[in-house]
DNA sequence: GTCAGTTAGGTGATGTGTCACTTAGTATAG
DNA sequence: CTATACTAAGTGACACATCACCTAACTGAC
């Protein structure tokens, strides 16, 4: 504990800086395109995108809070006010009376419709826009092997089933 | 606006949602470390370090929003929040009869220097902790690059006064 | 002076995230 | 069958961020 602990050096701490920055203002960005665009929040449209990649459209409350990494409870508060605005509901579940499930209406499927083209432009222009390809391919050994850092070690495998927030099927 | 808008492909894709998972869970994991050790969320200490780093442990409000990139009114509410715990004060201001400081008390200053070196440590660990030297460069670079992208011409150069999150004047 | 326009800062309402707790249903031991 | 433990989900209170708006003070033209 009382062993040397130096501050970051001053290409360190510039590099941590720049990476804060990044993550406030990037997701910032992309908010502000998706509401204004689509009157989506990031958090609707990760909601939205993780249904839309399931057969049925609908998933348990509680499989959904695990692939997209929030807590039930908030997952229940957003549901709710998600399904006030009509773009998903609560199907009771059959096989377990305290399950339900959440199901993108057809109006929550046609806003993911409707806003993935931008976001994933957007995403493309504002987060790889300005890298090549070696840059891209380093930049994803770094973020996994940080990632690998932070989250100890339960960081989902990238042979992910769930997909995540980038892409609906564009069958759908 | 019609043209190609492919989907991210999949290596892409993972890059992205490594990134967007590890800009979640880091501050989360920093955010406990803080609270853990010192009562202080990362807000807080954001904005110690940047009183601390002036030679009268105090800024005008305007000032410290700008330095830390928030709006004036969080700011104002933050302030009155930290002023109830006794971190910091408000002291009226000569000059301009509209203009507030705020202040470092002793208690805030004291707070910090117990907070920095574990959270100084934290970052190390956590952000730098599975790179090596040239990786952490390569980092470094592609933060700015993506950053200029994001952020559009008003991304801070790296000649910066104010320093900004990592470490107090080690003198205080 | 005084009036318009601007700037510093604060406030209250609202929406969202977190925490502790509750309710309802399931599983299982006896 | 009943008692206990466990799990799925929801709820209410609270803390924080954001937004629109407000007041006070400064600036400059007249």
């Amino acid at each position: 504990m009382t062993d040397t602990t130096p501050w970051l050096d001053a290409d360190d701490l510039a590099t941590w800086l720049s990476w804060l920055r990044l993550s406030a203002e990037l997701p910032a960005a992309l908010n502000r395109q998706l509401q204004a665009d689509s009157d989506l929040t990031l958090q609707d449209y990760d909601v939205l995108v993780q249904l839309s990649g399931t057969p049925e459209g609908r998933l348990r409350i509680s499989a959904l809070a695990r692939a997209i990494h929030w807590e039930r409870s908030r997952l229940s508060h957003h549901v709710k006010r998600m399904e006030a605005r009509g773009l998903v509901v609560r199907e009771a579940c059959d096989d377990d009376g305290r399950g339900n499930f959440v199901a993108l209406t057809p109006a929550g499927s046609a806003a993911l419709d409707q806003a993935s083209p931008g976001h994933v432009r957007t995403v493309q222009e504002l987060f790889f826009g300005g890298l090549d390809a070696a840059e891209k391919r380093t930049l994803g050994g770094l973020t996994a092997k940080m990632l690998a850092q932070v989250g100890g070690p339960d960081a989902d495998p990238p042979a992910d089933g769930g997909s995540g927030d980038g892409a609906p099927p564009p069958g759908t």
